[in-house]
Order: C-alpha cells, then sequence, then structure tokens
DNA sequence: TAAATTGCAGATAAAATAGTCTTAATCTCT
DNA sequence: AGAGATTAAGACTATTTTATCTGCAATTTA
C-alpha cells in the first residue's frame, strides 16, 4: 500500500508531534529512535518540509519541526506528499482510460472502497495519530528500539 | 496497491473468464490483446496455474484454462497468489510487532478499512468481474488496443 | 573568527521489481 | 517418426526503489 520512504515519513511526523515541544528536533534523534537510516530520513523530511508540513533549521541545535498545527495536518496529506496521490485516484489494475465514462471490471469496487480510504485517511488528523501513539507509549518503532529510547 | 505483476494476472484471468469457451486460450492472444509481453505474461500465469486457478497444455493447440470454475475463484485468490497477503494482514507502517497486544497509532484505523477491502475482494468472484468486463465490451486494454482486438 | 554541529545536495551502491531473450520440454498434426 | 507450435524454465538486462557516503552550507558557541 505505502512505500518504505512513505512509512517513514508517517512515522517521523507522528514522532515529531508526539513530542510536543516548541523546539527543534533533530533528525538524528529521530532516525536513531525509529531505527531509520539518517541520510535517507533526512531526503524523506525534506519531501515534508518542501511541502509547507515541516520547517527545518540548520546549525546547532537545528532540526525540524511542524509548520502547521498538529490538527491541521491529515494522514492523507503526508501520504500525499511523499507516495503521491495516484494510488487515491488511478485504476486499480492500472488501465489509463479507466474512469466513470469507460470503467474497468474492478471499476465500481475499487472507486467505493478507495473513497472510504480517503475518507478516513482525510479525517485522522496527525494530532489524533500523536495522542495515540502516546497513549499506546509511543509504539513506533522495533521491540528492541523501545527498550533504548532516549525520549 | 498491486505490483504491475498483479494487474497483469488478473487483467488475464478476467480475457479468459470472459472467453467463456472450453478451449485452451494461448498466452499469446491474450497478451496482444492485453498489451502485455509475452515472456512475460507466462511467467505471471506460471503462477496461476501452479496455485491450481489455471491449467496449462502445450503444444499446437495449447494454451491456458481456468482450472476452477470462475464463481470458485475470488479476486482476493488473485491477488494473493502473486502479491501474497502482506498487504491484507501487516502493519501499515510495516511495524513488525505492531498487533492487537500492541498496535501502532495508525492500527485500529487501517484494520478496519483492510477488512473491508477483503470483505469486498473476496466477495468479487472472477465470474462476476468477467460478467461485467462483457457488458462493458471487455474494457480492459488500453484504447487503442481495444480498436484492433482479434476477440 | 574558528570550530563544532546540523540540515542540504549530489553521487554512488545495493536490492527489488519489471522486462527480454534463449533453450528445453511437450503436445498435435501429418 | 518428424516438423511445427506452444508453454516451462532459467539466464540476463533494465528500471525503480531503497540505502549509503561524501562534501557543502548554514547556524551557534566559544
Amino acid at each position: 500500500m505505502l512505500s518504505k520512504t512513505c512509512t517513514y515519513g508517517v512515522q517521523a511526523a507522528i514522532y515529531v508531534a508526539a513530542r510536543k515541544c516548541e523546539d527543534w528536533i533533530s533528525i538524528n534523534e529521530i532516525s536513531s529512535n525509529l531505527n531509520i537510516s539518517f541520510h535517507f530520513l533526512t531526503k524523506v523530511l525534506q519531501q515534508l518540509t518542501n511541502a509547507g508540513i515541516m520547517t527545518s533549521q540548520r546549525g546547532v541545535h537545528g532540526g525540524v519541526m511542524l509548520a502547521k498545527r498538529a490538527e491541521d495536518v491529515s494522514l492523507l496529506d503526508l501520504i500525499s506528499v511523499i507516495d503521491g496521490t495516484d494510488v487515491f485516484e488511478q485504476c486499480m489494475l492500472g488501465l489509463p482510460g479507466c474512469g466513470v465514462a469507460e470503467a474497468c471490471p474492478v471499476h465500481d469496487r475499487w472507486v467505493m472502497l478507495r473513497t472510504e480510504i480517503v475518507r478516513v485517511f482525510m479525517g485522522t488528523s496527525l494530532e489524533a495519530l500523536a495522542h495515540d501513539a502516546t497513549m499506546l507509549n509511543l509504539r513506533l518503532a522495533h521491540p528492541e528500539v523501545l527498550a533504548r529510547m532516549t525520549l
């Protein structure tokens, strides 16, 4: 469903939102706690900053920060920025001409499911995810990583 | 959502079911009508024959054929054989320990959607898809391919 | 101003997926 | 039995995705 790149981005966004701090959070902290390659995560987060979801700051106490309120960022926003909107718009069988006018055999069934997915993802705010994460004791990383969380 | 390989397999299965003929259908006919690389489609269909969904026959009037009745093959079966069941079972964020006991922040939301997807895919038979395909004038291939369909 | 820290950008490498080609095996027809 | 047709199987190539590495730019602190 989602690319690995996208899961990293969503995880990181939840992590940042769950921290609820007004200061910059270093990418190194995020990557080591979520067990994601630092340089790779850097690029993923750049996509989020370029999209205006986060801001970044270089230098000694730099890092990233949410650019918007967590309740104003939806899961759909995060996924769309990183993976694009194809999965929410395209034909399931990848047929270019498929649409309401000329539908493929799975068209109607998939549109129904897709619409529901979009509805849920759009209605799920980063704030809600971060809240759940906090309640769940920030269950984002692998079990072995949880043990040495610096949070 | 689906790999390209999987979309090829589903398309081919619908094509074969829609033909409703008791004879072998050559992979060459399928590949040229659906605009899929012949050799590649060969491999995809082998997965379906190995899984017992199709049978194949070599030689002059050989080809492939459904091994079961079209109403006994579900869309879920086709997808599971080719892409596996990970997408229907795994955590959306790919976290290995995620489950009912220890859930990730998106767990509940995704399980709900995933269950609905499985329900619909399981309830959609190849017979239904083939019927729709026939009604829709076999709208499987790209527009430019439709023009020269040999069907 | 110098040094340390941190994100940014581009090159490179590794792995997974998609696609192509060649040969072998099997079937039908004559 | 032999020739042609068709799937099976495996090697090989190409493309995309994922991951790593190196140097640079910006910021803070001393």
